[in-house]
RNA sequence: GGGCGAGUGGCGGAAUUGGUAUACGCGCGCGACUCAAAAUCGCGUUCUUCGGAUUGAGGGUUCAAGUCCCUCCUCGCCCACCA
């Protein structure tokens, strides 16, 4: 007999598949297309982490799902290899970048072969190949020439570890989300990409998109688009109402109620509103503001401070004088960088107003105490002719009266920002613009793209905010092409987010080189039919790559205004101990250790597959591989005991006809909930249908010893395909040695028969007033009066109900029978 | 503070969506094989005072609740002085 040994099947699989061919996804065949998308890997020096396995495993088992319902499946895999962690890694190793990609890639794509994805790797490339990023530099400029990308001088976050400027989504909890270091702020002419523009169009498309609700709202929380109005204030001294000072809110309703006002320190008019007797505390104020952190000034527990400035504006309901305050808690960066302070209806503003005892005015009646903020609705007081409006019309209302006086317009606002797309580092592609003196920024014209990064002796960050590429003079200067006077380069670089924004796109199309991708091919794959991927890149990478779309489909350039039409986002592998797996406590499991411990990389995709539901965050169990291990090795034996069984009893075909029944039963069922399960990403209930369906065939195969042939063979090649998405190479095999030489990946997905699925006889629970009792089992087919009577007659049943009124029969047909009584 | 989600054995988790809670697997225990160990196979494994009890706690709806409703507790993720 044969033993199922990993090592001796899967490289000789992963052979024959890469010599035939059979994942080559075929354009413009007549078969349904499916894109499966898996995020690509970044290509570290610490090789994939199982984060990277669980993904592809998953992709990989609905690849080879679809592709056996006859489905064109793309599968495609390349490398996202720019961006700061390499770079960082390359100056440590004291090699170059390029050099530490090509050793990265190799890596991984040794380690991805040998988890035998059905990728199409004649489709593959990284995002740092020239005829790759040519294109990326073609799609930014298609941004600039519509005005999409532009260059301003603005107070940004600078990482001073990676000496580079980061974008918003970059910058978490004060600190760069790669590194961890403490971001500071530094005034840099930066290239900004337009994705405010897209908003509204960012949230309003996700509601044609299959992405589960916490994706959706995430996305939606981040743009966080709110209503509001821009309402204008007056300094009291300011008697022509030239000067406004116009702030942003969503509670116009709460006007009558605004007793100050608050400017941020970076204000533009602090300084001319300042009275000359408060000019000394207001610069020392705005100068601590400036020094403070932006993890120190995001601190919501901190005690608010703030300073006078000596002025005083008119509120237009109540004409009443409002001081006007310098604070910090008041963003610059957000709405008009003034606020109207509601102290009786905002938390924050109470605050303010309890410190400084400001004026508290109430104007929404509520049934909170008295010396308390109130923030819910109710009916107006305090407020003139809108005195008893409900506060959610008078809104609207208030906006309306004082639109007609030209000091409020509705105003929508958001969270996010635009999109800073410049990096003062080397490893990235060269933004593709030349600086006139005499014609400013030029595009570089598209025959001379791609614009190549210089191989350089010194790629090191400088702190000087200048990227290292502008140390290359002989790079840097060149002609305009406009007039042909002399002109230099821009020296930024792109941050790592580009390359990323549109590569789905170049798997239909990987190596044109007169096109980004070829409009035909866009036009037969279209979308991306499922895109899975880590949930943190949910308001970076995902909401990036659908504004780019979004803005390619506007240039006529895609043929689908959203790149995605369903996206989920797996779980985390934890390390064994609940926490999250790092280098510094070294509780990294590495997966090619468990495929080279003799386990394989069949019972490693199982065990992750089986350990937790597709999106749910869990511990990693060491010992779990161990059990699928198991599981394959008894259906590995049990179809080779069949096949020798077979040989012995050659030219008797026996057949029980009970058992046969049994077995096709099994069978079937497991087909039926294999298939269900596969559609809604239930992996691990898949996986347990096929270890139940298993045991079952075990206990059939002790009753009649392989006797029922011909159902033995349909029912275990039925098997051997249900577990081909998870276990590729072992249902190879055994499907080969059942008899087949075409591969397994490309039969049909077997199907069910809901007439094998039936039995002849149910098990019901028999309750009395809800409470089980008792168990019978009916004929199929036998009606509710046949059940009933047999539920009473049962030797168990029929003692409890002697003596007892039966008030109430409930009957659910193949379920339970429940007597009610009193 | 806002948004989203989750609490089921020693552990990961299952439950046809209101109908027999604890499937499947891990771990553990006992046994078989073995000089022995590993591997493999078989049996057992929520608790129990053997009446019954049990899905974070309490209440409600229902013939029937892990599932629906209310109150509360705990944990996770994302955002956070966004006016």
């Amino acid at each position: 007999m044969q033993r199922y040994n990993p090592k001796d099947i899967e490289p000789k699989w992963q052979a024959a598949w890469a010599a035939s061919g059979i994942y080559k996804a075929e354009d413009f065949s007549s078969k349904p297309k499916y894109v499966m998308l898996t995020e690509f890997p970044y290509p570290s020096g610490d090789g994939l982490h199982m984060g990277h396995t669980r993904e592809y495993t998953y992709g990989d088992i609905l690849a080879r799902y679809k592709r056996m319902h006859g489905y064109n499946v793309l599968f495609p895999m390349g490398y996202d290899a720019f961006g700061l962690p390499t770079e960082n890694y390359a100056i440590k190793q004291h090699i170059t970048p390029q050099a530490a990609t090509d050793a990265n890639v190799a890596n991984f794509q040794k380690q991805l072969e040998s988890f035998g994805l059905s990728i199409d790797w004649s489709r593959s490339f990284r995002t740092t190949d020239p005829e790759y990023y040519k294109w990326t530099q073609w799609l930014f400029l298609q941004f600039f020439k519509h005005g999409l990308a532009y260059q301003k001088e603005s107070a940004i976050s600078w990482c001073p570890f990676c000496k580079t400027g980061l974008s918003n989504e970059e910058v978490v909890n004060g600190r760069h989300e790669r590194c961890d270091t403490l971001v500071e702020k530094k005034v840099l002419p930066q290239w900004m990409l337009r994705i405010t523009d897209y908003a509204d169009r960012l949230i309003d498309g996700l509601k044609d998109l299959d992405f589960p609700s916490r994706i959706a709202d995430q996305q939606i929380n981040w743009i966080g688009r709110s209503e509001g109005a821009e309402v204008k204030f007056y300094d009291v001294d300011d008697d022509d109402e030239t000067n406004p000072i116009t702030v942003y809110t969503t509670r116009a309703d709460t006007i009558y109620g605004a007793t100050f006002l608050v400017l941020a320190p970076e204000h533009p008019l602090v300084e001319q509103l300042t009275r000359s007797d408060h000019a000394g505390a207001v610069a020392t104020y705005v100068k601590a503001a400036a020094a403070k952190s932006d993890i120190e000034r995001q601190d919501t527990d901190r005690e608010k401070t703030g300073v006078f400035t000596g002025a005083y504006a008119t509120n237009p309901l109540t004409a009443e004088y409002m001081p006007v305050w310098v604070a910090d808690y008041v963003l610059a960066g957000y709405g008009t960088g003034a606020i109207m302070a509601v102290p009786a209806h905002d938390e924050r503003d109470w605050a303010f107003a309890k410190k400084y005892d400001l004026k508290i005015t109430r104007v929404i009646d509520s049934d909170t105490p008295e010396d308390s903020v109130s923030t819910g609705p109710g009916k107006l007081i305090n407020s003139g002719n809108f005195d008893g409006m409900p506060n959610v019309e008078a809104k609207t209302a208030i906006i309306n009266f004082l639109a007609e006086d030209g000091l409020a317009t509705l105003k929508t606002q958001y969270r996010l920002r635009d999109w800073i797309f410049s990096r003062q580092r080397y490893w990235g592609e060269p933004i593709p613009i030349i600086h006139c003196p005499e014609h400013g920024a030029v595009a570089v014209p598209e025959d001379q793209l791609p614009v190549v990064l210089p191989a350089v002796d010194n790629y090191e960050p400088s702190d000087d905010a200048k990227s290292p590429l502008s140390r290359v003079p002989e790079w840097v200067n060149t002609t305009c092409p406009t007039c042909g006077k002399p002109a230099q380069r821009e020296t930024d670089t792109m941050p790592n987010w580009a390359g990323s924004s549109w590569y789905y796109l170049r798997y239909f199309d990987a190596h044109n080189d007169t096109v980004f991708a070829d409009r035909k091919k866009l036009d037969y794959w279209g979308e991306v039919d499922l895109y899975m991927g880590g949930m943190e890149h949910t308001t970076l990478h995902l909401l990036y790559s659908r504004f780019w779309h979004e803005f390619f489909y506007d240039q006529g350039l895609v043929p689908t205004p959203e790149p995605y039409k369903a996206r989920r986002g797996q779980g985390i592998i934890l390390a064994a101990d609940g926490t999250k797996m790092s280098k510094s406590k070294g509780n990294v499991v590495n997966p090619s250790e468990i495929i080279d411990s003799g386990y394989g990389a069949d019972a490693m995709r199982l065990s992750i597959a089986f350990l937790a539901p597709y999106d749910q965050t869990t511990p990693w169990n060491p010992e779990g591989v161990a059990g699928t291990h198991r599981f394959l090795q008894r259906l590995w034996q049990l179809v080779q005991g069949f096949i020798e069984a077979n040989e012995k009893r050659e030219g008797e075909p026996l057949d029980d006809s009970i058992v046969q029944a049994d077995i096709l039963r099994t069978t079937h069922h497991a087909i039926k909930r294999v298939t269900t399960d596969l559609d809604t990403l239930g992996f691990n209930t898949a996986i347990s249908a096929q270890m139940e369906a298993l045991n079952q065939l075990y206990k059939l195969r002790d009753q009649d010893e392989f006797l029922s042939v011909n159902a033995w063979q349909a029912g275990l090649e039925a098997m051997v395909q249900l577990v081909a998405p998870f276990a590729p190479h072992f249902a190879e095999e055994l499907w080969q040695q059942l008899g087949h030489e075409v591969s397994v990946h490309t039969s049909a997905w077997p199907q069910y028969d809901e007439a094998n699925v039936a039995t002849d006889e149910v098990t019901l629970a028999v309750q009395i007033n809800g409470k089980l009792r008792s168990e019978i089992t009916v004929a199929a087919e036998a009606d509710e009066a046949t059940t009933v009577a047999a539920a009473q007659a049962d030797i168990k049943i029929a003692p409890l109900l002697e003596g007892k009124t039966i008030r109430k029969t409930i009957y659910v047909a193949g379920k339970i029978v429940n007597f009610v009584v009193g």
